[in-house]
DNA sequence: CGTTACATTTACGTTAACGTCAACTTTCCT
DNA sequence: AGGAAAGTTGACGTTAACGTAAATGTAACG
């Protein structure tokens, strides 16, 4: 009847997780799929916090991270004060990116022109082989 | 009569590093202080490469990635075959790091969006506060 | 009713980069 | 001589996010 929700198998089909992983999920209070015998059934908010889980994850949360922000997000009728936290968090992650990313610019720079060095070594190595025939 | 090297105190206090974190990159091959005896002694060399290494660190590289671009940084007295080896890895480094900064790039415009978002809802909490007055 | 397919729990394994003892040895200072 | 200070080598502990294997359960198909 409530086929609104979905087996582990379709979950991870639908999302590229494995079943491992959702039950990981679980164990760490991420997800709260309800119980048919032993069965999961994941419903529509489990759906909805493991896209949320998954974005949070390629921004660079950790799980418990995410486990907090998931607790926040989901008092429901939120109270200003707890949303502005949440906010300020992603503030804060952000910031970090950026600084990650602004660093790696600046490695990539650097080894680029390691490279460009790099090449004129070998360059000088072919020099040598020619002058040697 | 050699006091161009130090003694794992001075290196630690010098970088801020564990005597231990120094103990393990020579475990790692990343560091070779001389032994007098038992007790290391680091050299300029180790000191440049300590420095590259923590460097390395910053922008995101393992420290087995960090090794093999010390090597590229150490040439000297390379084979050509050997040079272009180490050269070829360099490459696929950056590749990665390219790739690794166009995500970051995306995950941070998604970020600034959901942020933009997050700053309208606590604008609606402002007026429904200021519609309550 | 037997087999095949998928689920579940339990629990140990994995990787990286060190931390944290423990048990010595060596050196310097008084 | 005696003791603190600093150094050394093992070797086990830690954290995150799952992987993987074993033993067992159960549901559906033919």
């Amino acid at each position: 009847m409530s086929e609104d929700t979905m087996t582990i198998r379709e979950m991870c089909d639908a999302y590229g997780v494995t079943p491992r992983t959702l039950r990981f999920y679980e164990s760490k209070e991420l997800l709260f799929p309800i119980r048919e015998g032993q069965r999961r059934h994941f419903t529509k908010s489990d759906r909805a916090r493991l896209k949320l889980i998954l974005r949070g994850k390629r921004f660079g949360f950790s799980l418990e991270e995410i486990r907090q922000l998931l607790d926040l997000y989901n008092v429901g009728d939120q109270q200003e004060t707890q949303y502005a936290l949440t906010y300020e968090i992603g503030k804060k992650r952000l910031a970090d990116m950026i600084k990650q990313r602004d660093e790696l610019n600046e490695a990539i720079d650097d080894l680029t022109a390691q490279l460009a060095w790099g090449e004129k070594m070998i360059a000088s190595f072919s020099m040598k082989k020619a002058a040697n025939c």
